[in-house]
RNA sequence: GAAUAUGUAGCUCAGUUGGUUAGAGCACUAGUCUUAUGAGCUAGGGGUCACGGGUUCGAGUCCCGUCAUAUUCACCA
């Protein structure tokens, strides 16, 4: 027989390699065929609730979609783990402009002779592909969730209950239609909202235009003779809608001749004109404030009107004249400025932004093709004063990306100031848990400084705005019947019942407009906001289910969503409840190349998780999400990937190595009492219990990378290259049913028991794989997702047996370091050929004497001698983290024994054994 | 342009109320073992703590400024 085979080596079926690409399929049919998450015990227990923010059902699945849904799950499934049902509802957002946009693509010509509710059918199936699409992406994760009931916001019932919450808002008040400049893409026919603006580079001509004054000049300033106010614009388009000119009540302005003419300017802007226009001679004839001016008329320079002088706050003096220029009906400050003073919203463009009729020289002509046509008029006419174009960034449409304009319309809006809907939001804010708590600051201050929200879009593709108008005086019906009626509609046939059914159904007879008596209504045609939509998913979700539980524990995405989905969330839920629909809101940051680079086509730094997953699996990809500190913007490279490959590794060759040292072990027969273990296993079950302590905590506060940090530690530095190599002796060389080998597995049993739930809501897929490898009898449950976290070992440390055992590692450390001249000088080369002598100071002495029979297998050495002193020849290894300790490494003089490796001494009549007396016992199956 | 966040070894992260020589794991280099073997063990090199000022006996940590990256807001009239 081998010395080998009498040695109790590891063995397992367990494979070292992972091939997780092939593994992780046949597991996620395995999850499915036990319908592991539908059937999970937790079921009908005390509720987590945690509700998913919809991803939007247009393409497949990026790096963020990824990271978003995996933190999910983790969460999900370690509180799954403590006991609640956690359960979990994902949802698509289906309506809006982005697959209305897709689909005009495919249509190209065609579209313009579809109807509307052929395109919506057309929208309706794109969305519904690319949810199947998504879903299947998502669960290739390994996410838990209710995937075949999810929430789309275009089934029948979720858009129901758009309809529905929308009439809470009008049912309220809090709704009405406005003319008010919005932003407004010519080339999709639309409004837009905030969130669907993006700025981009941009060229304009950049124009000082002579407005001349025709009376009001301040007493002060005399008689000016052919004075001028200056205006300047990067939008010369909207001067036909110029209306006035705004001063700054106290800013000073001066008027300044430049050859016979007269300029007013503000005296602080003077001298940057003067040299931007190249004018060397001027003279300043006096000054005023701006409030002097008020009231003052001036001449359009192009169109028989007159421009008032205004007084506004808005003004500034970074550019321009300090004379602004204002169109109340393509300017938000001007529309403000506009309502003090009486100016209507004055908007000539019509929805693709064609000046209408009515406008002179430029009726009929596109809005950035008139702008050199008006410069060209101007200069003509000499009311220009200088011209030059400027790039600046400007707002573009996210879906065309063609510049925006802003511009006057007739748009639904929900005010924030009616019923107290910005205070209350506030409050809202103020009352949730915001994590990290610069989330709440960023919220606060865009709920604070935001617009009423513009609720209105002119498109096909969405939950129609079920308002019924007077066609007299445009005022609105506002009775509960109604909007049930159509509530009821939607619920069985969608969207399209508004779309299809005549004014005259969802009226009563006889009804009056309460306004002004007429009995002629019309249905409006346009479409709610898509962040409406999603807007009132806690309400569609969490209160339209079977076991309603409102509202969320947690909502989770991205830092984006402060103005998206959060953002929309509170507002719906505080204008209609009055509440906010979340107890805490957790977000992280964004995905960025190895560099700190955001991904983009254009830099072609995108990395797919797709093509992640079918490289090294989907489990490395949850534990790069669980290794990151997601709450900053993190880093996805080829190298980062590598690193948890080999990281991935490193955990599951450690859990192998425990599974194959109990093939012989059954857990119920052979486990030994915890306080019968010899104290290295109790200490390393004592530094198990702080991992699990700290790794619980770290679950509990969201923080996994702490996870991925202790738990890669524990395995590299506590068990592979102190426990586990220093156990080895025991578990290989004694009798297999020896008590001290039996104590050994059952800590590496209680080590792998424990680790294996610690780590199954991240590595979920390990974690089940591993389960399937326990001795038998472990667990009655057939997942490990139905098990919970282990409880504390209580294995009675205290301190000073803490310190101890501190110390010997410490000491330990520094054997090897002494060694190391040693093996280099070539004296040794396997530590077990050495003899450690070492002087100790009395502190370490009297602890580290009481383990005197145990040193030399912590330090897995042939022997060991506390000596008082070396003498002078020796090479010796002075420590310097422990003063006092010094150490000297010999070769054994001994014979190697053959099994255990360790050196012993000949004796003279001793037999010719190639093993040493411990072996020989062993192998006669004595003792220990 | 503004606000917010971040910036510590090649990578991922620690660094407590300011207090010795700034840590860990991985990667790298070298050695060792062949009893976890596409494994295990050991040692070593590697950092101007983004940069520049300031407060202090003392700053990775506190203050100010600059730069870089990301997100959001606004780019105006």
């Amino acid at each position: 027989m081998e010395t080998k085979d009498t040695l109790n080596l590891p063995q397992t079926d367990f494979p070292m390699k992972a091939s997780l690409t092939k593994r992780e399929p046949e597991m996620l049919e395995w999850w499915a065929k036990e319908k592991i998450y539908e059937e999970r015990p937790s079921k009908g227990k005390e509720k987590f609730i945690f509700h998913d923010g919809p991803p939007y059902a247009n393409g497949h699945i990026h790096m963020g979609h990824a990271l978003n849904k995996i933190l999910k799950d983790f969460i999900v499934k370690f509180m799954s783990m403590k006991g609640y049902d956690a359960e979990f509802i994902p949802g698509w957002d289906c309506h809006g402009l982005p697959i209305e946009h897709q689909v005009g693509k495919k249509l190209k010509e065609k579209k313009m002779s579809l109807k509307k509710s052929e395109i919506r059918k057309q929208c309706r199936t794109y969305a519904q592909e690319f949810v199947d699409i998504q879903r299947e992406e998502f669960k290739r994760l390994g996410i838990f969730a209710d995937w075949d009931n999810p929430y789309l916001t275009m089934d029948y019932s979720y858009e129901a209950t758009i309809v529905r919450e929308f009439g809470k808002f009008v049912e309220k008040g809090m709704v009405y239609k406005g003319l008010k400049p919005v932003h407004w893409c010519t080339s999709c026919r639309t409004a837009l909202a905030e969130a669907e603006v993006e700025h981009a580079d941009h060229t304009s001509p950049s124009v000082y235009v002579k407005f001349a004054v025709k009376s009001g000049v301040p007493d002060s300033l005399g008689d000016l003779g052919k004075a001028y106010m200056v205006i300047w614009t990067t939008t010369p388009w909207t001067l036909p809608a110029n209306l006035a000119i705004s001063l700054h009540p106290e800013f000073q302005y001066v008027a300044v001749a430049v050859g016979d003419e007269v300029f007013v300017v503000a005296e602080d802007r003077l001298s940057s004109l003067i040299l931007e226009w190249d004018i060397k001679d001027y003279k300043i004839l006096g000054g005023c404030k701006g409030k002097d001016w008020e009231n003052a008329a001036c001449q359009h320079p192009f169109i028989d009107r007159e421009s008032k002088v205004i007084l506004g706050e808005h003004v500034t003096l970074e550019q321009g004249t300090g004379c602004v220029h204002t169109a109340p009906g393509h300017g938000q400050d001007d529309y403000i400025v506009g309502l003090k003073y009486g100016l209507e919203p004055y908007n000539p463009v019509d929805d693709g932004g064609i000046f209408i009729a009515e406008v002179e020289h430029f009726a009929g002509m596109f809005v950035r093709k008139a702008n050199p046509e008006i410069i060209e008029k101007m200069k003509q006419d000499g009311s220009l004063i200088h011209h030059e174009d400027i790039k600046h960034s400007y707002p573009h449409c996210w879906r065309c990306h063609q510049p925006v304009i802003f511009r006057a319309t007739n748009q639904w809006f929900i005010s924030m100031e009616k019923e107290g809907l910005r205070k209350n939001a506030l409050a809202g804010i103020e009352r949730t848990k915001w994590i990290p708590d610069w989330g709440k600051g960023r919220i606060y201050s865009m709920i604070e400084n935001r617009p009423d929200w513009c609720v209105s879009r002119q498109r096909a593709w969405g939950v129609p705005i079920t308002l019924c108008t007077c066609t007299e005086c445009g005022e609105f019906v506002n009775t509960k019947e109604v909007f049930e009626r159509v509530a009821e509609g939607v619920e069985k046939r969608g969207a399209d019942f508004w779309f299809e059914t005549p004014v005259e159904e969802l009226i009563a007879k006889g009804t009056k407009c309460e306004k002004c008596g007429n009995e002629k209504f019309k249905k409006e045609n346009d479409i709610l906001d898509v962040w409406f939509d999603s807007g009132v998913s806690h309400a569609a979700v969490l209160e339209n289910r079977p076991n309603p539980s409102w509202p969320a524990d947690l909502y989770l995405e991205g830092s984006d969503q402060h103005r998206g989905w959060f953002h929309s969330s509170l507002l719906e839920s505080i204008g209609t409840r009055g509440k906010e629909p979340y107890k805490a809101v957790l977000t992280h940051g964004y995905v960025v190349d190895g560099k700190g680079k955001k991904m983009s086509k254009s830099a072609g730094n995108v990395i797919a998780p797709q093509k992640i997953i079918d490289q090294h699996g989907a489990e490395i990809l949850r534990l790069w999400v669980a290794s990151e500190n997601y709450r900053e913007d993190i880093r996805v490279s080829n190298e980062i990937l590598k690193r948890l490959t080999e990281s991935y590794r490193k955990i599951r060759n450690t859990i192998r190595y425990l599974i194959g040292n109990l093939y012989d072990f059954d857990p119920n027969k052979d486990r030994v009492l915890l306080e019968s273990l010899p104290e290295i296993d109790r200490y390393i079950l004592s530094r198990f219990n702080v991992l699990r302590e700290k790794i619980l905590s770290a679950f509990e506060n969201y923080e996994f990378h702490t996870f991925y940090h202790s738990f890669t530690n524990f395995c590299v530095v506590e068990l592979s290259a102190f426990y586990l190599d220093i156990l080895k002796d025991r578990v290989y060389t004694y009798p297999a049913k020896s008590q001290g080998r039996r104590a050994g597995q059952t800590t590496l049993y209680i080590l792998l028991m424990g680790m294996v739930r610690l780590i199954a809501p991240i590595l979920s897929f390990t974690a089940e794989e591993i389960w399937r490898y326990l001795p038998k009898g472990s667990a009655e449950e057939k997942s490990v997702h139905y098990s919970s976290f282990p409880a504390s070992e209580d294995v009675e440390f205290d301190e000073e047996l803490t310190r101890n055992w501190e110390l010997l590692v410490q000491l330990k450390g520094e054997v090897s370091k002494a060694s190391e001249a040693s093996r280099r000088d070539k004296v040794i080369g396997h530590s077990l050929d050495s003899i450690i002598k070492m002087v100790l100071p009395d502190s370490i002495k009297k602890i580290v004497s009481q383990y005197a029979e145990e040193l030399k297998f912590i330090f897995i050495v042939s022997q060991v001698e506390l000596v008082d002193s070396f003498g002078d020849d020796e090479k010796i290894y002075v420590s310097e983290s422990l003063p006092g300790v010094k150490i000297f490494t010999e070769r054994h003089p001994g014979q190697k024994c053959e099994r255990c490796w360790h050196y012993f001494v000949v004796e003279s009549n001793a037999n010719d054994s190639l093993n040493c007396q411990r072996c020989q016992d062993h192998l006669l199956d004595v003792g220990e």
